[in-house]
DNA sequence: TTACTTTACTAATTTAATTAGCTAAATTAG
DNA sequence: CTAATTTAGCTAATTAAATTAGTAAAGTAA
């Protein structure tokens, strides 16, 4: 064994089989693709409600923030990481097919509160019932402790990645978002 | 306690906590969000070397390929989940920049084979350096036991996956791809 | 041979998103 | 209390990433 080592995609020895990067290079290609996976279905439940797929992303941020009276184009943006336009843009479309609904917020008249119609409300409660099939179906090589280890794995991996991508050559940054 | 049960996204037991799906939302809201860092990493290194994110996508799927003498319109298109013209397109620039090349393939005049070029070599190995210091940031949460068990949960997953996407209304099943 | 399938390509179009610039309202600094 | 700055949302124009439909050529199977 000589001491070169070629460039992988990772040197971490943690993340590495026998000083391969095979393994990691496949749950990287697994991520994206089960992330894919979830934006098909995504798709798929927003079709039936007429909607595009954004829209419908939309329409649960909104969703969330129903109880407390509503949230503003900001809020969504930020949460669903597009820009204000697009959400300005989009709820637009989602308020002239009337199942979501704008006002002004009383305490701040910048602001606009975004919230559901009943309309709204009942084309959300109508799909819940087949997305939870189809999601019981996506996650079902999940049992209670995986489920349990990945999602903890998972949220904690969130910071990191946000770290990692502010190590991108700053020059850079406003690329890839 | 009623026997009463809303409308959740997922009624598996094993991915409630105390009857509430939120852990199982967060999970798929965290999904999104790491595929997402994860694409911003990747826009940014195709930055690098003067390329966007998908052209990026396809030099690493024909490198892959190199040993073997070449791929396939198709294969990349297929391994990438996007279309052939898709590809057409972006290979198209990549030659004209001088990435990569094509060749027919000589058992199947219908066929063209893709291969990085020595530039197109030299990009990639380029800016791996840099990709695995920031992939080790971004997975610097996982431990060899944590990264072993990921890469094995997140593996078992990809068929069901694609079970799923399949129990959309077939009436809907070109929409999302 | 005829019919069917596969591979790649072209052209036109669509969707999802961005940036830049604007106005109005709120906040902060002198 | 102004003046300067920041924040929120909107509009218009543009771009990036993809798709679909259609074509031609090559291969496959009856």
């Amino acid at each position: 064994m000589s001491p070169f080592v070629r460039h992988l995609t990772t040197d971490r020895l943690a993340l590495l089989t026998e000083g391969s990067d095979d393994k990691f290079r496949q749950l990287v290609y697994d991520i994206f693709t089960i992330a894919n996976h979830m934006q098909t279905v995504r798709a798929g439940m927003a079709n039936q409600i007429g909607v595009t797929g954004p829209q419908y992303s939309i329409l649960l941020a909104v969703a969330e923030s129903q109880e407390s009276g509503g949230v503003g184009v900001k809020a969504v943006a930020d949460h669903l990481h597009v820009s204000g336009a697009f959400v300005t843009s989009e709820t637009g479309k989602l308020i002239k097919s009337g199942l979501l609904k704008k006002r002004s917020d009383p305490t701040d008249r910048r602001r606009v509160l975004l919230t559901l119609t009943d309309t709204g409300q009942a084309a959300i409660e109508k799909i819940l019932p087949e997305l939870s099939r189809i999601n019981n179906v996506f996650f079902s090589s999940l049992d209670e402790a995986a489920f349990s280890k990945m999602a903890w794995a998972m949220a904690e991996m969130v910071p990191y990645a946000q770290a990692a991508t502010k190590l991108l050559d700053p020059a850079i940054l406003r690329i890839g978002k």
